[in-house]
DNA sequence: GATCACGCAACTTACGCAGTTACTTTACAA
DNA sequence: TTGTAAAGTAACTGCGTAAGTTGCGTGATC
C-alpha cells in the first residue's frame, strides 16, 4: 500500500457498496480486493462504523454493509470520520517565544483552516453513489 | 523539531532578514535561533537559494542573504522552493485496474488540485515584508 | 459445540525526516 | 602561503508514524 492509504481504502469500499448496498463483505474479502490486510480493514472501517456510514456483524455470516443510503454519503463524511487530514497540520509550538514565530504560525493557521474548510465543502458535494 | 519543520524554519528565518535585509547570517547562527542545526538550515535555505530567493556566499565572513526585496517574496514562493506539499498528495497508484479506484483517483485528485491552486493562491497575498 | 466473523492488543517492519559526523571546497586575512 | 571561517555534501544514526502481522478473545449462527 502507499500514502493516504486509509482514505483510499475506505472510498474505494464504499464505492464498491454503493454498487450493491445489500451484499455483506467480510474484511477479508475486502482486504484481497484491497490488496491489503484482514486487521488493516477493520481498523479503518471501524472508523467508519463509529462515524455512523457502516455496520458491522460478528459471527457467522457477519460482515460489513452500508448504514445509510449511498446518495447519503458525501466524499467529506469519510473524510471526517478519519481523523486524518489531507491539510498539514502546522505543528503545534509549545511556545513562539519569537513574535515573528507568532505572527507566522497564526497566519499560517488560519489560512489553512480556510482552505481546510474549503476541502470540506468541496468534499461535501460529491457523494459514493456518484463514483460509483 | 515538529512537523512542517523545513516551512516553519523557512518562514521564521526569512522573516528575521526581512527585518534587517543588510545583515549577512551563517547556518551556524541560524540554526542556534531555531534550535536545530546548521547542516539542516543548509539543507532547508540551499531549496530557497535554488528558487533565487537567497544568495549565499562561501569563506570567510559568508553566509546568508535575501536575493530579492523583502516585499517581493511572498509565502508562495517559500512554498513552492520548497517541494514539500502541505496538500496530502494522492499516492501514484501503479496501475488502478478496478474503475470504482479510477474514478475516485480522478474525482479526488480534481478536487486536491483545485485546494492546492486555493493554497497557493492566498499564500500569494502574503510577504514576508507582513510577518516582519 | 464447531465454525466463522469481528474486536483488540502487542509486536514487527518499512519509511521518511531531523539530526549528526566528517570531510571537501572556497574565500579572505594575516 | 598558510590558517581560519564559512558553505557544500555524503553517509550514517535515531526517532516517530503507519502498515503489516500474529494471537487471542468475543459473539452469532449452524
Amino acid at each position: 500500500m502507499k500514502r493516504n492509504s486509509r482514505l483510499s481504502l475506505a472510498l474505494h469500499t464504499l464505492g464498491h457498496m454503493a454498487g450493491d448496498p445489500d451484499e455483506i463483505r467480510t474484511s477479508a474479502d475486502i482486504a484481497e480486493h484491497a490488496g491489503t490486510n484482514p486487521v488493516v480493514v477493520r481498523r479503518v472501517l471501524g472508523k467508519l462504523r463509529e462515524a455512523d456510514i457502516l455496520t458491522s456483524e460478528k459471527g457467522h455470516a457477519g460482515g460489513w454493509r452500508l448504514a445509510r443510503q449511498p446518495d447519503e454519503i458525501t466524499l467529506a463524511d469519510v473524510y471526517l470520520a478519519l481523523d486524518e487530514s489531507l491539510i498539514a497540520t502546522t505543528a503545534d509550538e509549545e511556545k513562539p517565544n519569537c513574535s515573528i514565530e507568532q505572527a507566522l504560525h497564526s497566519k499560517v493557521t488560519s489560512v489553512m483552516e480556510e482552505i481546510e474548510r474549503s476541502l470540506i465543502e468541496r468534499l461535501r458535494a460529491t457523494t459514493i453513489a456518484d463514483v460509483r
